[in-house]
DNA sequence: TATGAATGAGGATTCATTCAT
DNA sequence: CATGAATGAATCCTCATTCAT
């Protein structure tokens, strides 16, 4: 997925590095400080660049912000795509616990960032980039399992869906930020949830 | 659940109707525009007074923004406990049922404002208050189950509370916002969600 | 003719002191520095106040030279009418002389003002304020006149007026800036050429 | 008159003609937005060259609006020169017209950008290269009526001179901005007090 | 108590200019 | 010569909070 549209295009090595290092400091700065807190002169400061060099490539805080949550959400794209390609052919409920385990894992990797966005940042700043990826493991999701559904489901097979992409998401990263008891015993929790959900196969 | 501490104790009846219209005006500003926006002199202004007779209420924007949650939160007490005394004695499925829908209730009831939160207050300024509330209702749940579950699978039931209470506030408000299929759908299929998670009864 | 608008309302004595205390910083700070060099901060410091006061009062940068602008063009309103009047009846050479005196006295009371906008304010920012008089000045005028003036000749008379009052305008600003000869010398010279201007009377 | 002092003087072809397209794109940009938001990044964009470049070639943003102005300075200048050898030998009305619709012509044809100096650009900016025109212009009428005038009206010519050429000048503009009324009905009203202010000659 | 004028630190952003490549 | 990334001081403006009246 693409990175927030650039003012000055990086041709140039130094620029890439340039937008590496604001993103890095922008990730940061999120942590440590919040969104409020997280104005653009504390940014170029932690990026050690100053405040006009950040404008030559982002329009303005949201787009750095953005930048920021692009990164997350293409860590998700990357990392589960082998779990899928694995679980394929597997029986339902190894396969979705295999992916879960994967969703999971970039969860906990990500940790602290993902605390810093739930906690300090004003959803509606990201809720957009969120919901794009959403939607895709939505139509996913639903297009592995609708092969095995009778048609007449199809409508029980949205709403299963629905419920499943938005209870996995929750869950998933209320557990890695709480961690109220056993990895195990949650994949396990989880996976039957999920498993439940979805309508009688054929 | 108690208000925020207040400066002056509204001891007369002009203050109680005075921090109403604070917490009044809080609360639509909030809708409105969000927490950036939801300036003390636009909540001021909102309200019918001045900037500085706030001072004399709340020790600051915060304070007030926590009684606007407490109002939401001391909501759900009052409007869930009927449901809760009515299920008593009831067959666990229908008792289930007659709380989620009372929970759904007063979700939709507080829609917009709740949409508000959600999507335009940082988390950190109410997360506090609302885990309160979580703990309340984990406590409560946790009692009304225990004296059916064998000593033995506490710590399961400690696990299928956290997952429990976590996934219906979640879903119930996403579903609340999205409205993405039928209500009634959405409670079986929570219903279903929730007594599948039980431990088994002696 | 109106003050900018103002946010705030200056019901209070005070107000209207700082408003005044705005208006001649920004006075002083534009006739110092010029338009570009008269930041909202610099005009508060010249003001003894603080930035945020300023907008208090007015909506930014641009309404204060607004309102500065409007003093200048106020003055002109107060000190010719008396001109005006004494001059009504006397025959048009002197009468004109009379008002032209008039207009040349009250340029050269304002003189440093007049030449800071002249020289570093951009005509844009103040030259809706100076067209409202300077239409006000050609319907007098032109009403002045249109009396003794035969119909057929409304057309011709529309030229000299628009001639005029650029002329007048124009010159006599030139004059108190650079002084360049007498002062009677030039009332002469300009009441020749706005009478010449003149068309045939009946 | 002389370009603005140049940090390299262009010998080559290449750079005339980068000097071309620089004072080009000022002009245009000037017109289009204005001295403030004529930035040196966006007049160098529109020259197609980087705003480094810019610097080999002017001293600074001051510099190459002077380098337009001088464009449109010399142009009248060369404009003008031949209706002033026309007119030479012909009686005072007639010559006088000539020149003057010669000047009127120059404005028509800048119109756009001597519009975007008088409203956009501070004059503190070019006044120092139109007072040169105007010193020059001001010699060239001076010594051509000298000649007529009896040597004790000379202080009265100065006068006269100065009058007319600020006339002249700010008619002229006005009139080619505005365009009030018809083109011939105002140069002869502008001859005639051109003419009506010369001293009698012999 | 209520008022509302005043505060002032801090934020986002721009742009003339420089300099390493 | 040209490039274009980088600079950083300076700008306009906001808003939570205070305090004299």
């Amino acid at each position: 997925m693409a990175m927030a549209t650039r003012r000055r295009t990086p041709t140039q090595e130094r620029s890439r590095r340039t937008v590496e290092r604001i993103v890095d400091a922008a990730a940061v700065v999120l942590a440590d400080a919040g969104y409020d807190a997280a104005s653009t002169n504390r940014i170029a400061a932690q990026a050690g660049i100053s405040p006009g060099t950040l404008y030559g490539y982002f329009s303005g805080k949201d787009e750095i912000v953005a930048a920021v949550i692009d990164r997350v959400v293409d860590g998700f794209a990357e990392s589960v795509a082998p779990a899928l390609r694995e679980a394929a052919g597997q029986p339902i409920e190894p396969a979705t616990r295999l992916v879960l385990d994967a969703v999971l894992a970039e969860v906990e990797q990500r940790r602290d960032l993902i605390a810093a966005f739930i906690d300090r940042v004003p959803a509606e700043r990201y809720a957009a980039r969120v919901d794009a990826l959403r939607t895709r493991v939505a139509d996913v999701t639903f297009h592995l399992v609708a092969a095995s559904i009778p048609a007449a489901d199809r409508d029980e097979l949205d709403r299963a869906v629905w419920t499943s992409v938005r209870t996995v998401e929750h869950l998933t990263v209320r557990f890695a930020l709480a961690q109220p008891f056993e990895r195990d015993a949650f994949l396990d929790l989880l996976t039957g949830m999920v498993v439940g959900l979805a309508p009688p196969s054929r």
